[in-house]
RNA sequence: GUCCCCAUCGUCUAGCCGGCCUAGGACACUGCCCUUUCACGGCGGCAACAGGGGUUCGAAUCCCCUUGGGGACGCCA
């Protein structure tokens, strides 16, 4: 792929974490960037004092690493632009395509207040607009204070967009809104179109709520006679109450996905899924592959709904793809965290991690299953499950226990090819079918009856400590009987 | 209230420049097989073109209406 002007970006606001719905902006920004070898960079939208907050920056920053994305350049941030775009606006003043507004932000909430109540449409009615010069020179001679609105033409407004084709919409839908505060600080809107041009940004991908932005930001960009970019805009995902995933209804923060033992490599691959399609029965799509094939104009036009179910069956998969040893180095840490093992303990063991990990992983849908899964392989004083324990530990089984015992010890390599050998041959021996044996050993080993294969648990346990777990088993059994 | 967008199985979707669709795949659910258990895997099953009008020899595919869903309407982003 030859490099090119071709430039994208993600700009979320510091208002909230990083959402699955912004998440999957910034992937589908990544991925046709890197798709034509473009440029991808954050910009962090934080020009509403009152809401942004600083300290939410880095944590965004984090989730969207998490996600495996990088950028091109440092992140921008509005916050630290500000006085660049009131050159901009004064242009827009002196040419007339902007006028200032007098009205007070009191005077005006209440009109919407009322509007609304009546079921009138709310949008500012222009009272400003026409005022003649010697009401604004009295006004400014006064002090009032002023914001700054762009007065939009008459006629109607429509462009090209790369997910919904072209829309167009009645320019009297548009209202003369506002770019510069009565404070002298840009509005969002005015902010997005200086930004996005004087970073070359060549395409606009969003979210779908921007879209009647994009009519005001067509205006700003004609006022100012400046180059306007492409417009793609995604559908919003809705979670399963059909509501909208958003900043507002607090919704969960991408790394929280992390904690809950997703992998992100399936979240970035679920998120693609979610309102895009490679078009052909693939579902299972690494990184490199979705950068290779993915185009936006194959984005979906409907929301689609965040179906967890799926995400984590996707997990599973990548968590089977994975190799041994790639996915020791994600339990390891989980495992210590949760008391099962220490860093200090692992550093000699990692071969027996390996190896525990593998024997686990197809039973697993996600990584925190490691940790719920394998506790066994760590303890030797767990506890009996109590339903297995009464079905599986009845007086026979203690004899059979004793057989295998006496067996097991008999054997040098402690391998599962003997060990099923050994059990083969008690089994025979004793002149019951080998599930009699299987059953109440794998209950003695891990306490529970269901897990990878018997030989494979004792093989990676050892010789020691299996005889040890039956040896308890048998006592277990005698307890229950006496 | 006004405007914009959208509409295929419960969910994600393929199909949508009309016939190859008795609508394909995946998740979930479910039957069987494999099997020492669980899981994996294999083979099946259940399950959808929102409704109504057109256009056409023929419509999931094109048009209109209805209904439903989403979004926007801030000196928020």
């Amino acid at each position: 792929m030859t490099p090119n002007h071709i430039r994208v970006r993600i700009a979320p606001s510091p208002t909230g974490y990083l959402h699955v719905g912004t998440a999957r902006t910034a992937i589908f920004n990544w991925l046709f960037a890197r798709n034509v070898g473009g440029q991808f960079i954050v910009r962090i939208e934080d020009t509403d004092i009152e809401r942004s907050q600083a300290d939410l920056v880095q944590p965004i920053l984090d989730a969207l690493k998490w996600l495996g994305l990088d950028w091109d350049e440092e992140p921008y941030f509005q916050s630290q632009r500000m006085e660049r775009y009131n050159p901009y606006v004064e242009k827009l003043l002196q040419s007339g395509q902007a006028y200032r507004c007098f009205c007070t932000p009191e005077e005006l909430e209440q009109r919407r207040n009322a509007a609304m109540a009546a079921k009138e449409s709310p949008s500012y009615n222009k009272k400003c607009r026409h005022l003649s010069e010697s009401e604004i020179a009295d006004n400014l001679k006064n002090g009032k204070p002023f914001a700054v609105r762009l007065a939009i033409p008459e006629g109607e407004t429509s462009y090209d967009d790369l997910v919904s084709g072209t829309i167009t919409r009645q320019n009297s839908e548009i209202e003369d809104f506002v770019v510069l505060r009565q404070d002298g600080r840009a509005v969002y809107n005015m902010a997005v179109v200086v930004d996005d041009h004087e970073m070359g940004i060549t395409h606009v991908i969003r979210g779908n709520d921007h879209i009647s932005n994009t009519f005001k930001q067509i205006h700003i960009y004609r006022g100012l006679g400046l180059e306007i970019p492409k417009f793609a805009h995604v559908p919003l995902i809705l979670r399963p109450d059909k509501k909208k995933v958003s900043k507002r209804l607090g919704d969960k923060d991408v790394a929280e996905y992390g904690k809950d033992g997703i992998l992100p490599e399936a979240l970035f691959n679920f998120l693609c899924l979610l309102g895009w399609s490679p078009k052909d029965d693939r579902e299972f799509l690494p990184r490199q592959e979705l950068i290779r094939i993915f185009t936006i104009d194959s984005i979906n036009r409907a929301n689609p709904i965040f179906n967890e179910e799926k995400l984590l069956s996707l997990t599973a998969e990548y968590i089977r793809s994975m190799s041994d040893h790639d996915l020791a180095v994600i339990a390891a840490p989980l495992l210590v965290e949760a008391g099962h093992t220490t860093k200090y303990w692992l550093e000699t063991r990692w071969e027996y991690l390996r190896k525990v990990v593998g024997l686990l992983k197809e039973r697993c849908r996600r990584t925190t299953d490691f940790v719920r899964l394998s506790s066994y392989f760590f303890f030797s004083d767990f506890q009996y499950d109590p339903e297995s324990a009464k079905k599986t530990f009845v007086p026979e089984s203690k004899d059979y226990l004793v057989k295998l015992l006496e067996k097991f010890g008999a054997v040098d390599k402690f391998v599962k090819e003997n060990l099923e050998a050994a059990l083969n041959s008690a089994a025979e021996e004793i002149g019951v079918k080998r599930g009699r044996l299987i059953h109440p050993t794998r209950l003695a080993i891990s306490g529970i009856s269901e897990g990878p294969g018997l030989y494979d648990i004792l093989e990676a346990i050892g010789k020691e400590e299996s005889i040890k777990r039956i040896r308890r088993a048998v006592d277990y059994i005698d307890k229950q009987e006496g």
